[in-house]
DNA sequence: GCTTTGTGCAACTAACTAGTTGCAGATGGT
DNA sequence: ACCATCTGCAACTAGTTAGTTGCACAAAGC
């Protein structure tokens, strides 16, 4: 077993480590496309703090943002959320049934 | 939206987001339960720094050890991953079609 | 009983993360 | 032109994480 070098599960599973970061892309998924400004409204953060995880999603694949004047609006990009879950059916699916049956529904 | 607490799922996404703790669940799932020593042999690692991965595995409920004599083995308990599906599912489901399939297969 | 092998615990370092503040620049409204 | 508002960047702090080393303790084997 070498050294495992950081893969884009590392980025997206850290992603979604974070509940403030799951809070975000909820909202985003929920009502839409917004600013950083305007979540962090909804927030105890400050606008910096809330950029910074819309960053992190970002890198892991998980959000896409578009200038719109002076506004910058973020927008969740759910695609490599099936890495995650193809990762996890994977390695326990041969473990467990049901999810090996649901393995098998995705390729 | 108030500050949101540390829930399971932190822990559990924050487990899988290190490579080697993923390696770790793949080669304990498909060569058995093992210790945290001879894991170790098979790493650039030290003992204690894979036992602190177990540990953090186990803390997210992704484990379980048990003593045997002198040894204590570890073992996959990959039930939790199910939680981790699910939230990716109920989340994302409702943008996902190919997804959201599988969400009602799972219910 | 002694040696080997495996575990447990603690201290320590280096790097990263979450969050802050402060300020400068850009855009839009009037 | 001016003002309000939104974004961008940088510096800084506090806390956490990954990994190490060193040593003490426990269990098997001979």
């Amino acid at each position: 077993m070498t050294r495992p070098s950081v893969t884009a599960l590392d980025t997206l599973f850290g992603a979604l480590a974070d509940p403030t970061r799951r809070l975000l892309v909820e909202r985003l998924l929920t009502n839409g496309p917004a600013t950083a400004t305007a979540l962090a409204e909804t927030t105890p953060l400050t606008r910096q703090a809330v950029l910074k995880h819309l960053q992190v999603l970002e890198a892991a694949g998980l959000m896409e943002h578009e200038r719109c004047g002076r506004e910058v609006r973020f927008r969740v990009t759910p695609q490599p959320l099936a890495s995650a879950v193809a990762w996890i059916l994977d390695t326990a699916g041969q473990w467990d049934r049901r999810l090996d049956r649901l393995r098998k529904l995705t390729s």
